[in-house]
DNA sequence: ACAAAAGTGTTGCTCATACACCCATGT
DNA sequence: ACATGGGTGTATGAGCAACACTTTTGT
């Protein structure tokens, strides 16, 4: 077999947006480039598509060597192709979102990167088009998270009412009525309650819930309407 | 400046994925290859990113080959990058579809690639993963559809409500009841009623409807609930 | 006159929103 | 006892789905 002539080959790179959410804010995890070009300049983590690997398990693998993670939620955003978006070399970069229990990632490893979590507001300047990535994956998840119970895959496997009602406040930055929330997130039969209450937060407490596997994987294509008025609060 | 070591360089494409109204059926524009490998087999119209051009660039000029059309609407789906995917030589290819009135779209070049529409339910065996491509954008059109009023984009421009509710039931494969689907178009506000009727598809006649383009950008992006229950037929 | 498709209105009901008070506990 | 956040119930209204008959006109 000949190879197809006469055309250009590309570097094709993958890069993570990976969200993590501590119970209070939602948080992007960022690199400082150890390398040129750019060396210690803050990143999103990346790395080049081998030539025995798909994509998708190109993202995975470079979640993983940041994070330590498997089996994490992820989702491809879009190709990201301009010409001049990487002056040293044109390349095609594949942008991914991942979604994962911040407590559950292993420090160490990504320490060996200088990886730091920021919160949305708060993001450094970055190489290449690394914030329009960031923008892009905002609105993907904002979209998605608006009508799928996506938000489930940043909590830990007990977690509060009130911490969920943070995160989606924090996502679409808007306040919410907490009975109505309250409401709806109990009609979906997503959630089982527990004994135990968190006693963090308040005085009082709040009691933990966990996520019913079952019903999440049945509803997880179902329309949920989690955020009243969606049209006002996307993009 | 030195280019990236060590790093394998890939072939990059773009596939169109052609999507057509003829004011009954869902139509799929498809080529014939006339190159190897796989020549006279049946396939999606495609073509190498060029250095100098983005993805996206490279989508519009591979459709303005095709059927001669230019600001057409079109979107991104997904990078398919399977290493086996050619067989020929490792391709990644970013898959975009196009809502396009076929009325506009000029037979003489679309005949020089051996181009021939097919309705969703006949579409032949094709080459690599074209057929996984059209399945996504499918899934992907029918997700968008169900809540954006995407699908005008391939009306032309004056257009009957009859016929938008059988873009709406073949999409869905589904039937709607003809005065909550009227009632909920007229509702929107996007359409402007002609004095004019179709009389092709009844004795009776249709009054013909234009497209307010200044509501239509307006609401574009709103979500509009056209299908009752979509959870159901989704996938 | 009849066949075939277009067009139109009403009602019941579900679901979403708005809104205010009591509860439990740590200090 | 008081401050703090957690938890719950109701009433109103908007919007969706279900449903059947009349209109137009070509043959």
């Amino acid at each position: 077999m000949t190879r197809y002539s006469g055309q250009t080959r590309l570097l094709v790179a993958v890069d993570c947006i990976i969200f993590g959410f501590d119970g209070q804010d939602l948080k992007i995890l960022l690199i400082q480039r150890g390398f040129e070009p750019e060396k210690n300049k803050w990143s999103l983590m990346g790395g080049f598509v081998q030539p025995d690997e798909s994509p998708d398990e190109a993202a995975t693998r470079v979640l993983k060597e940041l994070t330590g993670l498997e089996g994490v939620y992820m989702e491809q955003i879009q190709a990201f192709g301009h010409p001049g978006r990487d002056p040293q070399e044109r390349t095609i970069s594949i942008a991914y979102f991942a979604l994962i229990d911040i407590h559950k990632y292993e420090k160490q490893i990504s320490d060996q990167y200088h990886a730091e979590w920021f919160t949305l507001n708060n993001i450094p300047p970055l190489i290449f088009d690394h914030t329009d990535m960031i923008k892009m994956a905002r609105k993907k998840l904002r979209y998605k998270a608006a009508i799928h119970p996506i938000l489930f895959e940043l909590l830990p496997g007990k977690f509060t009412v009130p911490q969920l009602q943070n995160l989606y406040q924090g996502i679409y930055d808007t306040v919410l009525d907490k009975r109505n929330f309250s409401r709806k997130l109990m009609s979906t039969g997503l959630l089982v309650k527990q004994q135990e209450k968190d006693k963090a937060g308040s005085k009082k407490g709040a009691f933990y819930f966990k996520l019913d596997k079952k019903q999440y994987k049945k509803k997880f294509q179902a329309f949920l309407n989690f955020i009243p008025n969606p049209d006002n609060l996307l993009n």
